[in-house]
DNA sequence: CTGAAAGCGCTTACAG
DNA sequence: CTGAAAGCGCTTACAG
C-alpha cells in the first residue's frame, strides 16, 4: 500500500515556449520574439520557430504572458442584461471593433444590480484588464472607488456625460424621451401616459424627457405616469396597459419606455378590442425587429446600439494606445420611427 | 534633452501579496493561505491579514495565481449567437450555476461559424481553462483536435449524443421535430411545409425529425421543404412564407424551425389576409416570450434552455472536481405548446 | 539580429 | 499553525 510519490515538478505538462525554442535551436527569448514581434527576427529563424510551434502544437500561456508583460490583453465589458437585445447588439459592435487585435473580451452581466456589478468588477479587476467598457453613467460609490483605484481606462456607453474627465459614447436618453413625447403632443394627444419598468438610469432619463415635454405643453399629470421596478417583459406590458387604463381611463396615448412593454400593451389591446392607434396610440423605444413587422407596426425610437458598441470599443482601444480622443463625448443620436401604432 | 531613465523594476505598481504580508507581519505564503484557505490559519493571523488587505486595497493578480497554481478558474462557454434568446437563457443558467464559486466565465460568440469557433477556441485555450461548455455536437476537425490536445473537461449542450465518451445535456432535436410534425399530422394536415434557416446542426436535426414523420405518414414531398442558410429573423420568416406558398400553393400548415421565422410568417399572413390557422396553420420552435402573447398565439415547442445551461454547468463543475457523472447524457426533454396558430 | 539573466506575483511541497 | 525557497511560463531591458 505504498503511496505514489508525486513528482516534485509543478510543470503543467503543456508544451512550453522553452520546448519550442529547443526544437528550433534558439533561445526562448528569441522564440518569444519570433512569435510576437516577427519583424524583429530573421526570416530563417522565424521559419524554424514557426515550424516548431506547429509540430509541437504550442499554445501560449496567457497567464504567464500577462504576468511578465503587464499587458493582459483583456477588455472587460459590463452590461446590465444579456436577454435585452439592445445590449447583445452593443456586444456585437464591440466584438467586431476588437476583432483584429487578439483581445480577450470579458463579458459581465450585472443584471441591473449594483451588488452584482461590484462583485463582477472585483473578479474582473483581478485580471488586470487593459480597458473597461461600462454601461451607463451612474454606479455605486464602491464601484467608483474600485474603478478609480484600478487606474484602468474606461469608456461609458449608452448615454452622454457632460463631465470632460469621462469618456462616453451614446445619445441623450433625455432628449429621446422628450422627442417622442413631443411627437405624440404634435399628433394632438392630450392625455399621454408614460409606462416605465426596471427603472434603470436610462428609463428614468426618458421619463424625465417625457415630463419636461408634458410640462412645456401644460399637459403634465402625475396620474399619467406608471412606474414599476420589475424587469421589462411583454407580459408586464400587457399588465401595465390594464393598470394604466384603470388609473387614467381617458388616456389617449401611451409612451412605453421600451419596445417589449409596447408590444405587450398592443397585444393586450387586441385582446380587449381596443383599436390601436384609433382609440389608443402606443409607442415604444429601441426599435426591436418585431416593431417593424407587427400589425400595427410600432412607432418607436431607433437607437444606434451596434454603433455605440463599435465606437466605444474603438475609442477605448485608441485610449489604451495612448492616443488622445477626438472628443470625450460621442453623440450618435437617435431616430424617431413613425409607424402605424402612434 | 536628457531622456528620462526608465526604472529597472518591472513592478506593476499595484499592491502585491508581499506588501500585504509585510503590513500584517507575516510571510507572504501565510498571507496567501489566510486569503485562500482561511481555515488553515489561526484566527488572529487571519484577522491581521484581512485588515492589511482592506487597508491596502489589495486586489489579487489572477495571472500570477493561475501561473503558480495551474488552476485558472476560467470556464469557457462557446455559443453560436448572443442575439438568439435561446442562448442568452442558456448563459443565464450557466451564470447562476457557477455563481457561488469565483469562476471567470469566458463567453465566446461563434456566430454559427466554424472559422470563428476555431479562432475563439485558440485564444481561450491560452487561458488554460478548467472546463469548456460547448453548443452542439458537431465541430470542425481542427476544433476537435484542439479540444483533444487540451485535455480540458468538456460538456456539450443542446442536443444528446450516444457516444459514452462525451458528456451532453439537452434534449433530442430530432424527436422534437418529429413530435411537432406528428402533432400537425394528427390535426389532419396533409400538405405540411417545413421552413428552415441558418441550417445549423439543430435545425437540420429538426428537419430530419420532420422528414421521418412525413414519411411515416406517407406525406413526404420535397416541394414542401424550404431551407436557406441565412440567419433566422422575423423579416426572413415573412419572406419565406411567400416563397413557400409560391412553391407549394396547396400547403395547409407550415412548421418553422424556430419562433422568429414563425412570427414573421404570421405577420406576413396578416398582411396578406391569410387567416391563421383557418387557412394556414403555422407553428414554431423554442417558445420565445412573444409566442404566448401574439394574436393568434403561437403553437411551438418549449425548450428547457435555462435548465440546459444550469445543468451543464453543474455537471462540468462536478467533473472538474473529479466526481463521476451520474449519467453522461442528461435528457431534459421538451414540451409541445399547443396554442392558437396551429 | 540574437541571447543569458532576472523578474512578474503568486502557490506548492516540504520542513519545523 | 507558520515560513524559506523554488518554481509556474513567459517578457523585458541590456549587452553583444
Amino acid at each position: 500500500m505504498s503511496k505514489t510519490v508525486s513528482p516534485k515538478s509543478r510543470a503543467s505538462g503543456r508544451v512550453t515556449l522553452a520546448a519550442v525554442a529547443e526544437r528550433a535551436g534558439v533561445a526562448s527569448m528569441t522564440a518569444s520574439r519570433a512569435i510576437s514581434q516577427p519583424d524583429m527576427v530573421s526570416a530563417a529563424l522565424r521559419e524554424r520557430v514557426q515550424q516548431a510551434v506547429e509540430e509541437l502544437g504550442y499554445v501560449p500561456n496567457r497567464a504567464a504572458r500577462a504576468l511578465a508583460s503587464a499587458h493582459s490583453k483583456v477588455i472587460v465589458v459590463l452590461v446590465p442584461s444579456l436577454s435585452n437585445a439592445v445590449f447583445t447588439a452593443v456586444l456585437a459592435g464591440i466584438q467586431d471593433a476588437l476583432d483584429a487585435d487578439d483581445y480577450q473580451i470579458l463579458i459581465g452581466n450585472t443584471r441591473y444590480s449594483d451588488a452584482e456589478e461590484e462583485k463582477l468588477l472585483g473578479i474582473y479587476l483581478q485580471s488586470n484588464p487593459d480597458g473597461i467598457l461600462l454601461s451607463g453613467l451612474s454606479h455605486s460609490p464602491r464601484v467608483e472607488r474600485m474603478l478609480a483605484a484600478s487606474r484602468v481606462p474606461i469608456v461609458s456607453m449608452m448615454d452622454l456625460s457632460d463631465d470632460p474627465a469621462q469618456l462616453t459614447v451614446g445619445f441623450s436618453q433625455f432628449q429621446a424621451g422628450h422627442a417622442m413625447t413631443r411627437y405624440l403632443i404634435d399628433k394632438g394627444h392630450k392625455r399621454i401616459g408614460f409606462i416605465g419598468a426596471q427603472l434603470d438610469e436610462r428609463t428614468l432619463k426618458r421619463a424625465d424627457g417625457y415630463r419636461q415635454a408634458m410640462r412645456e405643453a401644460e399637459l403634465a399629470d402625475p396620474k399619467l405616469e406608471l412606474m414599476v421596478p420589475d424587469p421589462s417583459t411583454i407580459a408586464l406590458g400587457a399588465e401595465l396597459l390594464g393598470r394604466m387604463l384603470a388609473q387614467s381611463p381617458d388616456c389617449d396615448a401611451i409612451f412605453c419606455c421600451n419596445d417589449d412593454l409596447a408590444h405587450g400593451a398592443i397585444y393586450q389591446c387586441q385582446r380587449r378590442g381596443i383599436a390601436v392607434p384609433r382609440q389608443l396610440a402606443i409607442c415604444g423605444f429601441n426599435d426591436l425587429p418585431a416593431s417593424a413587422w407587427m400589425n400595427p407596426s410600432v412607432t418607436t425610437v431607433g437607437t444606434p446600439r451596434y454603433r455605440i458598441g463599435h465606437e466605444a470599443a474603438t475609442l477605448l482601444r485608441s485610449v489604451i494606445r495612448g492616443e488622445a480622443p477626438a472628443t470625450p463625448h460621442l453623440d450618435l443620436g437617435f431616430t424617431l420611427m413613425a409607424r402605424e401604432s402612434a
